[in-house]
DNA sequence: CGATGATTTCAGTGTCGACCGAAAGGGATC
DNA sequence: GATCCCTTTCGGTCGACACTGAAATCATCG
């Protein structure tokens, strides 16, 4: 007997929202990246996200909350409905990626310090200019492959 | 009165341990991290790291083990020596920063899972097309970016 | 082998954060 | 303004994990 095709979607959410666990994002924020990315029709309510995901509301609605600050999800409210509709701004996902390239990049401000901090001792200097040029290399190198990113298909 | 060059030096620790504690390593691996890689001379005891930053034997005992396990600080013992020598190893900073970056990129196998799933439904797909493009852009440009890294300074 | 000085293991403590569900808050319609 | 939903807020629980310090372990030397 063959696995349905929404129990293996389903088992996809899980696993995107386990990866995104391990970056520091909470389980429930992943299940919802995860299933607006491929629900259909794109837009659902709070209620309908708690459903589906068997999420109570209060950590739908703090998640939501921090989707909608990072900006990857979009929150819409229309006259007439009391419901709210939220949606994936896959847009957002360059931004998204962004900061965690500069993140890593960042640690160069960090050894630049550190070598002022020693600049009358180049012996002791040594191991960290090691690091702090690899870092150097890569925070002018990040933002310069970042510029060539291709724009999104149509 | 001005402060200490060790003080600064010190503080300069606690900075780079908190980055790191960002991305999910315990602020005495942080912490030792720093120290060992200004510190004069180069090798430290378990017991020294524990005085020095004033830290249990145990915590001291448990962060050198996940650092030398990850290759950023190599275990040195000597015959006639009971205790161990720690120090930096500079050169598997290549390796932990690439880590980092084939973690971003690694997002790509996921996505293309999920566009496997969705093959029958281009309609469903559009939004993860999306996120699926970007990622496999990374995952193809990273690692190339990554082989034009320079060597180390001598 | 016993003593010494170091490291590792381990049980216990405290903190932090994700999650839940009930109660409070806000719109929309009547 | 009253009612009906839906959302947000908030107190409370639970589990995970960093950290500690004492006890066990290990290595070296006399």
């Amino acid at each position: 007997m063959s696995v349905g095709r929404e129990t293996r979607l389903s088992a996809w959410i899980e696993r995107f929202a386990a990866h995104f666990a391990e970056e520091g994002i909470p389980l429930i924020g992943g299940r919802i990246l995860g299933y607006l990315l491929i629900c259909q029709p794109v837009e659902r309510t709070a209620a309908e996200l708690s459903q589906e995901l068997e999420a109570s509301s209060g950590s739908i609605s703090t998640n939501l909350k921090y989707l909608v600050n990072v900006g990857l999800v979009t929150k819409r409210t229309r006259r007439g409905r009391q419901a709210a509709e939220y949606r994936i701004n896959e847009k957002a996902w360059t931004d998204f990626i962004q900061r965690k390239l500069t993140a890593i990049a960042s640690v160069q401000t960090l050894t630049d310090d550190g070598m002022r901090l020693l600049s009358g001792d180049p012996e002791r200097a040594m191991r960290l200019k090691t690091v702090d040029h690899l870092y150097g290399w890569l925070s002018a190198e990040l933002p310069a492959l970042w510029e060539r990113r291709p724009a999104s298909p149509k």
